[in-house]
Parts: structure tokens; C-alpha cells; sequence
RNA sequence: GGCGGAGUAGCUCAGCUGGUUAGAGCAGCGGAAUCAUAAUCCGCGUGUCGGGGGUUCAAGUCCCUCCUCCGCUACCA
């Protein structure tokens, strides 16, 4: 039903295993933003999320638990389902690793792996502490006096080889930095690019992608000794997701490629380097892109559990409401540079630029006509003027700017661009103080406040992805239809002279500070 | 150690292939206005553009060097 333009968005799935936290909650956040522009630019949207639920971790958690891991993962990934409706996020598709859809899928490209010559059966060697239940390179050991090793966390280590079916990357070195050079956006940011690009540069080993060390896994297909390698298990939900391994199903084509994986910048090398290689191992195209963006810290520092600063997501929305921690998340910080979340910075966000710009912009504005138009969109009766013409395309043109910014990722820039227009919107009103209209020019007063009400319109239908409660509720004090707030409305007039408008309400209450103690 | 990035106003940052008096937001100070969530608008910055050297008619913007900070340097995910 929808038109031929698609858009196929990923969040990494999440370690099932883990609190849902507030990297979680923007990372998705980031991947929602994308989707609901995309969709209100009238592309087919697929945005994807859900959780990461194999591996060893789990396994442990789940038998600390008490129960089996299936129930363990059963219970733990409501977090995640939980986060997602608390945060807004428009996800058409919570996908988990233990769905028979996904086994089907991973076993299919591992099959087609084999098949295609890219995986065989060796045997993995390398310092192995049992005490850890994992294996360290040689430069993280320790050498001792007496000439033995021992981990990072003092355990000691022994050489061990076990069979481990491997993955042939060492012979995808050259394909892959050809890939790199002629998608010079594959991976963003580029400072990000560089270090992909560099280490690929230094030399690729086969990887192991087999264990046989624990068993909560997808077994390999003819060999139930091994299970799979989380990785590619995991990366695999990719295209699990839009159909695989119904590679000709009408999904798959629509969707894959997919246009953006989003990933924190602990999680690039997977995505940029050993998912492209085993997907072209597979026979499939690579994703358009992989998008590594930063990290918060908290009031400055880092955030850590063994600290006891992480910041839970539903605290914040708690705190200083959903879309006022959305609006700061995306702007505050230059997306893909890591970022500080602070109290006095979150608060500078909300009271300056939704408080006092937009939301008084639109306060000051509808509450004008709400007392001097009869509480209906004010009539402007051909005594518009040149103010009125220059505002109105400032607030239309900066679509592209908006449209360009986010489709590289940058939402602050996208979100500066829209507030250049709130500001000009406020510089107006000043200018043409039509309070003082409504004694000398009432028709001039009603041109001024039409301008200013279509204005808004435009603001808010462009602020939709980044707020969508709030830019919701301004367009509803405007009367927009539901079917109006597209995009595609953004550059014309919109608003009919006499339509009735509601009682405006304020949209973004001021965050008061507690009363300081003592 | 190797590779890469960064060091610009109190704070956070823009400044593309070198070219008018180096910018924005926030914070601060002064003023205007009063429609509005005491919100808005206007005005105010002598910044060694990390240090030093060099190329050039001209360098924050190129080269060399030094200092400081950060990231990557593979198999827990």
C-alpha cells in the first residue's frame, strides 16, 4: 500500500541479559526519530528492534535464576518491550533471537556459509582461563616470574585447543576495504570509518564461529556438538526479520538491503566488518549503512553499575517527562560524539528551548487569538505583507535542511535548523507586536496572528518525530487533521480562515526546581 | 609502540577545498516591551584560534616540531 520508497531501520537487539539503561533507550531513540521523519515523508518504514537472548551470560543468569534459560529470556526481555512503550518508540517489529523464525534463519546462512565454501571445521587454540570461562590474547595476559601467565583478572590461564568451526575473514580483507572505498557512507561517523578501515587494513584472522563450551545457542546445522557464535546469531536477526531465508519473498526485496544500522560504537566491529563479510560469504548484499554513535556520561562521569550512576530511562521520563528527555537526548549533544547528561543541562533544555521558545511561542500566540479572533483561525484578508511571505518561507525551506541533516544522522542540526525558526517566529511577534494591532489595524492584527499560527503548524509537523506527544497536541490547538500532518504539508498554507480552535494549553510546563533544604 | 581524532570566548560547540573587522547557543551585564508559561526582543566579548617554527600577498584553515587529551589496535556480548 505504501510507495516505492522504503526504509529499513535496525537498533542493535540487546543483550537480554542486561537492565534496559539510558544508551538503550537512545539508541532506539535515535532509530524512532528516523523512522517516524521517513514515514512522514511517505517512505514504506521498517524499523526494527528487540533482543540478543544466545550465549553463555545467559545461560549462567538464567541457572543463578533457578530457572531454564527460555523462561529466564521469556521473562527478562519484557524490559525491553517495556522500554519501548515508555519511551514512545514506533517499532513495527520486536524481534528475539529465540524465535524458530530466527533459528530457521541463522541456520540457513550458515548453511549457505558452508555451502559457499566459507566455513570449516578446525580447531581453536589460545589461553583459556577456567576460572573466567574466557579466553585472552596473548597482550592481555601478565607474564610472571616464573614464566607463567595469568588474565587481567588474575586467573590463571592454560593453552587449550578445542574444535571450532571457523569463518574464512582472513580472505575478505581486500573485498572489504573495496566495499569501504565505494561506500564511503557505510560507515558514519568518519572518524569511526577510519579506525573500521584501518583495522581491517592490519591484517584479518579467520573467526571462530562455533563454541562447544556451554549449550544455550543455535546448534549447527549437522553438528549438535557446536553452537553457534553469538555474533552471527545475532546478526543475523537482520534479515530473519524482513524474511529470511525467503530471499525471493516479497519482504526480503522490499526491505534489503537495510538503510541503517544503528549500533553504539562498542558494537562497530560486528557490524562493519563481520556482518558484511558473512553476508556476502552468504550471497546478500551488504546494509547501506552502520551508523556508531557515542556515549553518555552522568553529571560528568562515567557511568558504570559498580559506580551506581547508571540512569534508568523510566527515572527521566518520570523527571522531566518523555518528550522533553527526547528532545534533549538528540539535541544536546552532536550525534556520534559522546555526551554528558546532566540536571542542569536537561533543565536549560526544557525551560529555554521548549518552555520559554516554543512553548511560549505558541502560548503567546494562541492565546492572542483565542481572545481576539473569536477562537478561530484568524482571517488575513489580503493584508499580508512582506514579513509575513519571509517568515512563512523560513519556516517551509528549512524541510530540506531538516530532510538533509537527519539523513546523515545529525539530529542536532536538524533540530538548531528548526529552532531558527521558533526564534525568527519570537522576533517576529515583537516586531509586528500585534497587541498593539488590535487597536490600530485589527485586519493587519489578524494577518500577523494567521502568519504566526501557520507558523507553529509547520514547526510542530516537523518537531512530530522528535516529540510526537507534544507536537501532537500543538497541531491538535490548530485543529490539523490527522491526515495534515504529513511532510507534505509543511509548504503551503494550510489553515482555513474561521476554522474554531480549541483553548490553547500550555505545552511544556517550566521545570520548577524543588525547594533547596536548609 | 602503531594508526586515527581533538585542543577556537566562562560553558558546549560551528568554522568546507587558505582571503572582508573569528562566529552561534547558553551563562553574565545593561535596556525595551507587556501578547505570553516573569516567557519575549534589543545591545554588550582586547578570545595569544594548545606552544614554537615555516610556506604564502594572505593561515584557526597548509607544512614541520613540541605539549595535552581521546579513540582503535579482534573472538564476553
Amino acid at each position: 500500500m505504501a510507495g516505492d520508497k522504503t526504509y529499513y531501520i535496525t537498533t542493535p537487539i540487546y543483550y537480554v541479559n542486561d537492565a534496559p539503561h539510558i544508551g538503550h533507550a537512545y539508541t532506539t531513540l535515535a532509530c524512532d526519530v528516523l523512522a517516524r521523519f521517513k514515514r512522514l515523508d511517505g517512505y514504506d518504514v521498517h524499523f526494527l528492534t528487540g533482543t540478543d537472548e544466545h550465549g553463555q551470560k545467559v545461560e549462567k543468569a538464567a541457572q543463578v535464576a533457578g530457572v531454564d534459560p527460555q523462561a529466564f529470556t521469556d521473562r527478562v526481555s519484557v524490559n525491553f518491550r517495556e522500554l519501548a512503550a515508555a519511551m514512545g518508540f514506533s517499532n513495527d517489529d520486536f524481534i528475539r533471537t529465540t524465535e524458530e523464525r530466527h533459528k530457521r534463519s541463522a541456520q540457513a546462512i550458515w548453511k549457505a556459509l558452508l555451502d559457499n565454501g566459507h566455513i570449516y571445521l578446525g580447531s581453536y587454540a589460545g589461553w583459556y582461563a577456567v576460572r573466567d570461562e574466557a579466553f585472552y590474547t596473548e597482550t592481555e595476559l601478565t607474564k610472571q616470574p616464573d614464566g607463567t601467565r595469568i588474565a587481567p583478572s588474575g586467573a590463571p590461564v592454560e593453552w587449550v585447543e578445542e574444535p571450532s568451526y571457523f569463518f574464512d575473514l582472513s580472505k575478505w580483507q581486500d573485498r572489504l576495504l573495496e566495499f569501504y572505498d565505494k561506500n564511503p557512507n557505510f560507515i558514519l561517523p568518519e572518524s569511526r570509518r577510519n579506525e573500521v578501515v584501518s583495522f581491517v587494513k592490519s591484517g584479518l584472522k579467520d573467526l571462530s564461529v562455533s563454541r562447544t563450551t556451554f549449550k544455550w545457542g543455535i546448534p549447527v546445522p549437522d553438528d549438535d556438538a557446536h553452537i553457534m557464535y553469538v555474533w552471527l546469531d545475532a546478526l543475523t536477526n537482520y534479515i530473519t526479520a524482513v524474511g529470511h531465508p525467503e530471499t525471493d519473498s516479497d519482504m526480503f526485496k522490499r526491505y534489503w538491503p537495510a538503510d541503517l544500522h544503528m549500533v553504539g560504537k562498542d558494537i562497530l566491529r560486528f557490524h562493519a566488518v563481520y556482518w558484511p563479510a558473512f553476508l556476502m560469504g552468504a550471497g546478500l548484499e551488504p546494509p547501506n549503512r552502520v551508523f556508531a554513535h557515542g556515549w553518555w556520561t552522568n553529571e560528568g562521569q562515567k557511568i558504570s553499575k559498580s559506580l551506581g550512576n547508571v540512569i534508568e530511562p523510566h527515572a527521566l521520563i518520570e523527571q522531566y517527562g518523555l518528550d522533553p528527555v527526547r528532545y534533549f537526548l538528540l539535541r544536546e549533544v552532536p550525534f556520534g560524539n559522546d555526551g554528558d547528561f546532566s540536571h542542569r543541562a536537561m533543565v536549560g533544555r526544557l525551560n529555554g528551548d521548549l518552555a520559554n521558545d516554543l512553548g511560549n511561542l505558541c502560548q503567546r500566540v494562541l492565546s492572542m487569538i483565542a481572545k481576539n479572533c473569536g477562537g478561530a483561525v484568524p482571517d488575513p484578508a489580503g493584508k499580508e505583507d512582506a514579513a509575513d511571505e519571509a517568515l512563512l518561507n523560513q519556516a517551509a525551506g528549512v524541510l530540506d535542511r531538516v530532510r538533509a541533516e537527519l539523513d546523515v544522522q545529525s539530529f542536532h542540526n536538524a533540530l538548531t535548523a528548526i529552532w531558527e525558526v521558533v526564534g525568527e517566529a519570537n522576533r517576529y511577534v515583537d516586531a509586528q507586536a500585534p497587541w498593539a494591532l488590535r487597536k490600530t489595524d485589527p485586519e493587519r492584527m489578524q494577518a500577523v496572528l494567521y502568519c504566526l499560527a501557520e507558523t507553529i503548524r509547520r514547526i510542530a509537523i516537523m518537531v512530530q518525530p522528535f516529540m510526537p506527544d507534544a507536537a501532537s497536541a500543538i497541531l491538535d490547538q490548530l485543529s490539523v487533521g490527522a491526515d495534515d500532518r504529513t511532510l507534505a504539508k509543511v509548504g503551503s498554507k494550510e489553515l482555513k480562515p474561521g476554522a474554531p480552535l480549541p483553548k490553547p494549553q500550555p505545552v511544556f510546563p517550566r521545570y520548577v526546581e524543588e525547594e533547596a533544604e536548609g
